[in-house]
Order: C-alpha cells, then structure tokens, then sequence
DNA sequence: ACATTGAGGACCATTCTAGTCCCCATTAAA
DNA sequence: TTTAATGGGGACTAGAATGGTCCTCAATGT
C-alpha cells in the first residue's frame, strides 16, 4: 500500500490541469473532457477540492473553478488530504494514544517518525512541481542510517 | 491516505517482537499474546511475512517463527510489500503504462517520482529501526524546491 | 427570463478488509 | 509409537470503504 486512491488520483490531475491555466474558471465538464473522467466524478472531486479551501467556484454561466492560491502555495499533502483526510500510516500515528496496542507494540514512536517524514516530504512538493512538464527532481533522500543523530535531536 | 492497512501494522509489530529476540523460535500463540491481536489473525499475517520469505517457519512443539534475516537486513518496505504488496501511490506509478488516464494526465511522471521518492526512503528504513527502544532519528528531508537541478539528471 | 453551472446529498454496486474456522501435515517429546 | 504442540492451506463471512451515479435546488451571467 501507501496506495492512493483513485479520487486522489483524480484531484491531483485536476488540480494540475487548472494550474496550467490558473487565470481562467474551470467548469467541471470542462475539466471532465480534458482529464477523461466521468462528469458527475470529477465533481465530487471537485467539490471536495473546495471544501478544503483549495479550489474557489463561481455558479452560473461563465462560473467554474479556481485555485485559491498560486500552484507554489500548494502542496501535494493539501491535495491528498483534501480528500482522504490526515495523511498518515497507522491509526496510531494519527489519533493521540489510544491504539489499543499502544502498550504492547512499542513501535508507535518509530512509526510515528517514519509517518512524519513522508509527511513532511509530501509537503514539501507543490501543485506547481506536479503540474509541470519537465519531470521534477527527487529530493535527497538520504538513508536513515546515515545521518548524524545530532542533527535532528530528540530522544 | 497513505494509510496503511492493519494487516500491515500488525505485521510491524510482530517483526519488532520477533526482532527483539531473534534467536528464540516464536510461536503464534506467544505472538498472539504478546501483541495482543487475535491468534487466528496473527496466524494470517504470519503466513503473509513466511510467503514473502522474511520468516522461516518450523511446525511441531517448540516449532514457531524466526527472521530469516538480521533485523538491520530487513527494510520495512519490505515488510508493508509483504502483506500489500507492491509499494505505491497510484496506479500508473506501479503498472507499466496502459493508465488510461496517462496521454491526457500529464502528471504521471511527477507522480512516478514522488512515489520513488518515497519508496527510496522506506527502503532505508530497518527492521532494527523498528523494533529498537530510543526513537529513531528521521532522515534529512530536503524540500523538493533547493534540490540543485543537477544532483539526479534525468528529464 | 433563460441557459449555464455549481451545491448538496441520497443512493447503489462492487470490492476490499478484517477476522473466523476447519482440517491436515509435521515434529518434538513422553 | 503415541500424543500433544504447532504451522499450512484455504474457504468463508460480515461489514466497511470505494467508486460512481443521479436528482433537485440555488446562483449568476446574458
């Protein structure tokens, strides 16, 4: 896993199809021609793209949707969380204590940490990096067991 | 999301418990108890981590599980593919081509990279991470956007 | 007025998930 | 050699989540 769904998926090309043209509104028919997914879809997508302050829409003729912020003000975690809600491994990396296993499985704090990470990382590419043509570069990932234990203390 | 199934948090702590003792065999009853999850469950999941060859198992009295490999040889990557196998994002970040979505998308690549990313990084982290009382320390995470072009040329 | 376009929410079908159970094979120990 | 412990394999079920559809109402530009 680390799967995604498919309304993530949905909302991730949405959101990049609107960043190319971040001026104009987009109608949800619009964007369900250009993306290739059935209209009623992309609407729910949509719509919980707005609920998430993400998106801004106009009704009537001429309305559609926009993007509240520029594609670099977005990250790709606000994308996913928009509709699958907090990003996070486990329950327990989510929901303060009470995971039931908490005292037993003694991994909670670890997992936790590795949970984080990706958070982080997924925070800390943007709409813009998604929307753009040529490939984004990866970020340094260097392994854990390589870092220096000062450099990010805790413990 | 991102989320995790259970099956693969308790294949987690079960590898930690496992990896806190290594040389012991551990049968699914002890685990069982020990993690406070249901035998016949345990059971399941331990078939999952025996099928993908991260344990070995020996039947009969005093049979149980053990590692096949030191806990430092063991990702947990490699455990999450164990019980959900492939890791990644979405559909066209695992399957060769044929997303459907692909030709209008335009975001498949970007995708792809993001997933990898991660991936790369689950790679890094251990069994012995894992399973070891301190927390562990979490990797340098570098925001995607002070990448120097250069450090990963492809495009 | 009227056509366009989103809002809100009910609804359904299918898949996935978690969890259970049963019976057989193997092995150690009595 | 018998017996008890232990895993192997797989069928099965209930419930939840997912993906997807549809309908009616509200807003807004022309």
């Amino acid at each position: 896993m680390l799967r995604l769904s498919k309304m993530s998926d949905y909302a991730a090309v949405v959101m990049a199809h609107i960043a190319r043209y971040p001026e104009q509104a987009h109608a949800a028919a619009e964007l369900s021609e250009a993306v290739g997914v059935p209209r009623p879809t992309v609407s729910k997508t949509l719509k919980m793209l707005m609920h998430a302050g993400l998106l801004q829409s106009r009704r009537g003729a001429q309305g559609g949707y926009r993007l509240t912020r520029t594609p670099i003000e977005i990250s790709v975690s606000e994308i996913i969380e928009a509709i699958e809600g907090p990003v996070a491994m486990t329950e327990c990396s989510q929901a303060e204590g009470e995971c039931g296993l908490a005292a037993t499985c003694g991994v909670a704090d670890n997992w936790q940490r590795v949970s984080m990470a990706i958070r982080q990382f997924l925070d800390s590419v943007t709409l813009a990096d998604l929307a753009q043509k040529t490939p984004i570069k990866m970020p340094v990932m260097l392994p854990i067991q390589s870092v220096s234990l000062a450099s990010i203390s805790d413990a």
